[in-house]
DNA sequence: ATTCTAACA
DNA sequence: TGTTAGGA
């Protein structure tokens, strides 16, 4: 499930295209990106270029925008999103740090009982059986 | 034909 | 936010 994130932030869309999708203006669309709401790439001619996601925020921002949320609430909404996710990232390695500790004790039980990996399932009571 | 930046009768 | 000028 890692191939959809990366087309939908593949950017490919031009700025006429994101007008017909979104029904914003240009206007609009390049001042929400000065806001740091949406981050479109540039062509090599210098024309921004938009994701599936770019366009997924442009239309919530128009959602919060229909229910009477100015520009400040909007960034606050997305700024405290983006909080979130760097906790995240920090259990997420975190976690990944666990699953370390875990191949090092591996690695250091092969190493005192003086077997090598392919004896592993020779003992009866190996904690890590069934672990690799 | 489209999009970009900058500026404002 | 709209609109327009002048360039790419």
């Amino acid at each position: 499930m890692k191939e959809k994130e990366l087309r939908r932030s593949m950017s490919v869309f031009p700025i006429g295209t994101v007008i017909k999708l979104t029904d914003l203006s240009a206007r609009q669309i390049r001042y929400y990106e000065e806001q740091d709401l949406i981050h479109p790439q540039r062509s090599e001619g210098n024309r921004r270029m938009y994701s599936l996601n770019d366009i997924d925020v442009l239309l919530e921002i128009k959602d919060y925008l229909a229910e009477g949320i100015n520009m400040a609430g909007i960034k606050r909404i997305y700024e405290l999103q983006e909080k979130e996710k760097e906790e995240k990232s920090r259990q997420s390695e975190k976690t990944l740090t666990d699953d370390d500790v875990r191949k090092i004790l591996y690695s250091e039980f092969l190493s005192i009982s003086g077997l090598s990996p392919k004896d592993k399932n020779k003992l009866m009571n190996n904690p890590f059986r069934n672990q690799h």
